[in-house]
DNA sequence: CGCTGTGTTGAATGCCGTCAACGTCGGTGG
DNA sequence: CCACCGACGTTGACGGCATTCAACACAGCG
C-alpha cells in the first residue's frame, strides 16, 4: 500500500518538493509504528537503513563501555536520524529509543544515492541537519567546560521545553516522559543533584514538576538562572 | 600562478581524483600562508570561503560571551576545515587561529557546488568530514559527563600524540607547541589542575614536558591512566 | 634588565557526587 | 479489591575532587 503524500507534507525535508519527487521518496520508505521503550535502532550495529519521525518523540543514548548512559539528544517530529549513511559511516553510533509510541518512516541505504541525486533538496536538508547537530553538540561540550550544574540543567529544560514544549493553562510542558535521571544523563549530573534543584526551583515558582512531567511556570526565571543572573 | 599538483598528492581528499580533476580543483584555489597565532578566520564571521590545511596545526577556539575559551579541536595537514557551506551554516562557528606557520589552501563559497558535482569523491569526503567530527564531538561530551579530570586529561594527550605525533629519542612528542591553559581547555579543566597533574606523570616517568612542550615517554602507561585502571 | 607569558606548588574553599534511608506513585497479580 | 512490588522521587549527611586563591620561579624577549 502507497503512503499518502498527506503523512509528510509542511515537514521541512520535503518543503519545495513537488507532488510527483514526494511521492517518488515515499515509494521506497516503509512506515513502522515503535511502542515506547523499543529500539528502533542499536548502538554499534550495522547501519541498514535511515529514518525519519512521523510522530512521537526518540531518545538518542550511547552507552559507555562501562555502562554508563548519556543522552546525545531527542528526536522531534519530522526530523531525519540515524542517518549514518549520510556520514559515511557503517554502524549507528548511538540507539534510539521511542520514549513515546512513534511512527517512524524508514528508508533502505540502497536508495540514498538516488534520493540524493534526484531530488536536490533532500541531500541538502540531511546535511543541514548534521551541521546543525554538530554546532549544536559542540556548544554542549562549551557548556559542559564552561557552566555549572545548575545551570547546565536549567538550559536543558529550557532547550526541551522549546523543541518539544506544549502550552497547557500552568505553563510550558515537556510533552513527553522525562525522569530526573533523563536530565541527568543530559548534562552530565545525577538524579539527586536534578532532583534537588527541581525541588528548590519549583520552591521559587520557576517550575511544576511531579512523576516523568516537567511543567515551566516561568520561563523567564529560568533563563535567568541558565544565564546565573538570579537575583537571590 | 598556477598550483603544482604535487601539493595535494596523497591527501585523501584527493585521493581517486585524476590528474586533471586534480588541476580543476587547484585552478580555482588560492594559497596562503598564516604567521603563527594569526587567525585564518574569526567567529560568528561570515563564511565566504572553505579552507584546506597543506601545513602547520591549527587551533579551532570556541569564546564564550563572558570570554571563556574552548578548544573545539586541532586541524591537522590535509584536513579540510571552515567548511561551513557545507553545513548550509553562513557564519563560521569558532575561530580558527595557526598554532605555527601554516600554509592554507583557499575557496570561495562559490565553487562549492560546481567541485561537489564536477568531482564526485570530494563532496562526500567533506560530508564524512563532518561526520566523523559529529561523532568525535559526541564522545567528547560522553567523556566529560561520565569520565573525572585525569582520565578526560590522559585522553586528551593520547589524541594529540595519536593525531599529531613526533616520534623523538625519549617518546613520541606533540609537535606544536601546547601549554598547559590549551590543554586545560580542551578537557573542561584549569591549568592549575593539568600542571598539578602532568606533575605527577612526570614523577611516574609518563611523560617528559617543559615549556609548550609535551613528550609522552610511555604511552602505554597513559593509556591505563586515561583507562582509569593505573595500579598504584 | 625589567616585563610578560608560562609553569609550579601549597592551602583553603565549595560544589556536587556518593551513600543512605525513606516516601510515593502506579501497575499487577492473587 | 487490595496488597505487593518495582520504578521514580526526595532529602539529609558526608566527603572528595577539583577549582580558587595566592605566591613564587623561570624563561624568553624587547
Amino acid at each position: 500500500m502507497a503512503l499518502d503524500r498527506s503523512l509528510v507534507a509542511g515537514l521541512p525535508t520535503f518543503a519545495g518538493l513537488s507532488g510527483e519527487d514526494t511521492d517518488a521518496i515515499l515509494a521506497s520508505a516503509r512506515s513502522s509504528r515503535f511502542p515506547k521503550d523499543t529500539e528502533v535502532f542499536s548502538q554499534d550495529e550495522e547501519a541498514r537503513q535511515f529514518f525519519l519521525l512521523l510522530s512521537g518523540h526518540i531518545r538518542v543514548v550511547k552507552t559507555t563501555p562501562d555502562g554508563m548512559q548519556v543522552i546525545a539528544r531527542y528526536i522531534n517530529e519530522g526530523e531525519l536520524f540515524g542517518i549514518a549513511i549520510a556520514m559515511g559511516r557503517t554502524t549507528y553510533p548511538a540507539s534510539a529509543v521511542a520514549a513515546v509510541d512513534c511512527v517512524v518512516l524508514s528508508w533502505p541505504n540502497a536508495v540514498w544515492q538516488d534520493l540524493q541525486s534526484r531530488i536536490p533538496g533532500f541531500g541538502a536538508n540531511a546535511y543541514q541537519t548534521i551541521g546543525a547537530r554538530l554546532v549544536e553538540t559542540q556548544s554542549r561540550v562549551v557548556e559542559m567546560s564552561t557552566r555549572q550544574v545548575e545551570q547546565r540543567i536549567a538550559s536543558a529544560v529550557m532547550r526541551l521545553v522549546q523543541q518539544s514544549g506544549r502550552k497547557t493553562a500552568e505553563g510550558v510542558e515537556i510533552d513527553f516522559p522525562i525522569t530526573r535521571q533523563d536530565i541527568a544523563e543530559m548534562t552530565g549530573s545525577t538524579l539527586h543533584t536534578v532532583s534537588r534543584l527541581m525541588s528548590a526551583w519549583e520552591e521559587e515558582g520557576i517550575v511544576r514538576s511531579s512523576r516523568q512531567k516537567v511543567i515551566v511556570t516561568n520561563p523567564h526565571a529560568l533563563m535567568l538562572v541558565a544565564e546565573n543572573r538570579r537575583k537571590n
